[in-house]
DNA sequence: ACACTGATTTAGTGTATCCTAAATAAGGTT
DNA sequence: AACCTTATTTAGGATACACTAAATCAGTGT
């Protein structure tokens, strides 16, 4: 009886899955949002997954949407096919790292197992997609994903960038130039207060920005 | 204004197209047993198409469908895309020759162009697809198909085998574990009416097949 | 208790595709 | 000319998703 999520389907479970991964619900409209839906059709559709044969959400009016665990499962099947295809489609296909979001959205509905499989042996199994994303492994264990920003790190700290988290294209150009890739690793120098402004060396480069730019990068510190 | 047509569209343009080619239009039942769709739905498909801002396809009520020029230009992107995906799937990824019309199937629809240029590029823009089907090139200029079956070849004629028309995945794997694939040269020996077996001689080989089989492989003489 | 605000749901629609059952048209047959 | 048979269209529905406008709910401050 199990049919496939539809490509929409699955996007709204990617959506849920990173919307709740701190524990609480995804809201209606932080759902609108990300999926650039009206908040009235996610409304329509959670009740409609919520009220399948076997859910893979779990809704409550006016709190939210989490996932079941069969919507878990589902949700971590397409995030792992969508950073695979990301990291093929940057190591193989020499797409650059802010292009190949949205070419992995389209095609994450439709590869089979086999292909997912293919370019993962490919790419000797990779741990994290070209943003630093965790790529749930054959078994959809999920890493550990880094959760200190940049914007936190005080100096003398020092650290390693892990993953960068942005949507915005021009950002990812514009990092990518700085080399503020995972990967790197940065020592600070200095914090001014009020503006949040971090001072702080990379690649023997030293720069100072803000947070609207260091809130977007996930470092581990060292 | 130009709307990307949507899935179910651009497999409808590429029936069209392969079941028009011989220059007559393509008829519903013909169109709803390629697709796998109930009669009823492809007229009715084929009314919306028709009547769209910008037709695709011209369609006259009893007597069939084609494509205006606009649609043969959209089918020709597709059947590109299909087959260059199945180059790349066989090549790159090792699918083999009976698995990669399905994938492609799915793939076709969601690739961009840079997807398709990167391909083309890493396959050094090949010219036919595995099963021996030319790829439109980037001006969309389609090269002429074989068009002489191998069950029309009479003894002591040689040919080479040109391309293989089968949907049938058994058939595919028979046909490539007997050497009969785009490629291969072959003597005819031997022919035998009424039940139209073919004695021929391929890689060394020599076999009896029927025309069950042999209509199958379309052939250029030599 | 009561009004204001922002979040969310309801109501009412629209589009794209598909399906089944019931006409109907076209062509050849008797 | 009336009759089959087969191809095709019409009628009537269903499902999945999305949208806008109009409620309604919840939390906050008064
Ligand atoms: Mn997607
Ligand atoms: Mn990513
Ligand atoms: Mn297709
Ligand atoms: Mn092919």
């Amino acid at each position: 009886m199990k049919t496939t999520p539809s490509h929409a389907t699955e996007d709204y479970l990617k959506a849920i899955y990173t919307l709740s991964i701190d524990g609480d619900s995804a809201s209606t409209n932080d759902l609108a949002e990300r999926l650039n839906i009206a908040p009235a059709s996610v409304t329509g559709m959670l009740q409609r997954l919520a009220s399948a044969s076997l859910p893979l959400v779990d809704y409550r009016k006016r709190q939210g949407a989490t996932l079941t665990p069969a919507g878990k499962k589902a949700a971590l099947r397409v995030i792992r096919r969508h950073r695979l295809l990301e990291t093929y489609l940057h190591e193989f296909l020499g797409f650059a790292w802010d292009e190949v979001h949205e070419e992995a959205c389209r095609m994450e509905h439709v590869i089979s197992d086999a292909f997912e499989e293919r370019i993962d042996a490919l790419l000797g199994h990779p741990t994290y997609d070209p943003h630093g994303d965790p790529i749930p492994d054959l078994n959809l264990l999920m890493p550990q994903e880094a959760s200190t920003r940049l914007s936190a790190l005080r100096p003398p700290q020092k650290a390693t960038i892990e993953r960068v988290d942005a949507d915005d294209k021009e950002l990812l150009r514009y990092l990518e130039e700085k080399s503020l890739v995972p990967g790197s690793k940065l020592e600070t120098r200095a914090y001014s207060p009020f503006d949040g402004n971090l001072t702080f060396k990379v690649n023997g480069q030293v720069m100072i920005l803000g947070p609207a730019v260091t809130r977007h990068i996930y470092i581990q510190e060292n």
